[in-house]
DNA sequence: TAAGATAGTGGGTAGTTGTGGGTAACTTTC
DNA sequence: GAAAGTTACCCACAACTACCCACTATCTTA
């Protein structure tokens, strides 16, 4: 275990090729596959993005899903929505991985990617859609937004 | 642990060179890279500057942000925000770091530099901007900075 | 004051990284 | 079962990065 595995930082601009792989920073390469040689899972995001999770991360995730009530109809539709479009994958190597045309469709994306590390996870947005939200994200109240920063001492 | 570690005090002037190294001054070196060796981030600083971080204190930060839940909007947006302009690295032999160009840019540095300690973070500017936003401080309603001063004993 | 050590700056080179394309294996379809 | 399409693996190359060495100025120490 060396310093930062697992842990995503920083905004990379890349490309997709003719055959849909894109390129994984090489930075981000060992964290997404410490203790689990190589494999990972994507699935999409929150918001008009690509997940790209380690194995490890995404197991943990699983067992949080497997606790939670199926009586609860959200449940229910919350466990779907992030099983349905997961699938698990490795890279090629070149250190590239091959995403599903659907999840390249659900973000909007055709040629150029904006990655960012997102501590335990990876996003790959369309870079407009990316800056689209961004301003978005201006206009929100931001109260909670100011909570956060306040417990964030740097 | 000695005196003085992760501690930075003082201001420095350096150059960049042609490829984008900073020196880190020699007093610096020793507490960036206190218990981890020689890793440091940088990123974007709340002022137009290049914030310098001490392995340990970042570490505590993404700690706080892989506590954050990623199912509220806020959160994302928090955590992209703290990461996006964030890199980790290490300086080479003779103590320099080599600077992301994107963060040259936000900082308006091309050859100068002023180098400030800030206790427990470094911060890097172009020595006109610093000058120019020394002067606008000048000019802020002082209350709170008389507050703050009161807290102080010195 | 002289000699050695340390600090700041500059540049060359080998390895890494991002990207493109070819070919074989596999899958699907008729 | 053969043809067509898709996927995965391999090689190639340009741009970039990190590492190494070198030189000078300053500081320390005897």
């Amino acid at each position: 275990m060396t310093l930062s595995a697992n842990r995503f930082i920083g905004e990379y601009a890349y490309s997709i090729d003719a055959k849909g792989r894109v390129n994984i920073p090489a930075r981000f390469r060992q964290a997404l596959s410490v203790e689990n040689e190589g494999t990972f899972f994507t699935t999409r995001g929150f918001d008009r993005c690509i997940y790209v999770i380690p194995a490890i991360i995404w197991m943990d995730m699983e067992t949080e899903l497997s606790n939670l009530s199926s009586v609860s109809g959200i449940n229910r539709t919350f466990i779907r929505n992030q099983t349905r479009h997961a699938s698990s994958s490795t890279y090629d190597k070149q250190g590239r991985i091959t995403l599903p045309t659907s999840l390249l469709e659900y973000a909007g994306i055709d040629k150029e990617v904006a990655i960012i590390g997102m501590i335990n996870k990876i996003e790959i947005w369309n870079p407009d859609i990316l800056a689209e939200n961004d301003q978005n994200n201006l206009n929100l109240d931001s109260n909670a937004y100011d909570d956060l920063a306040g417990k964030i001492i740097l």
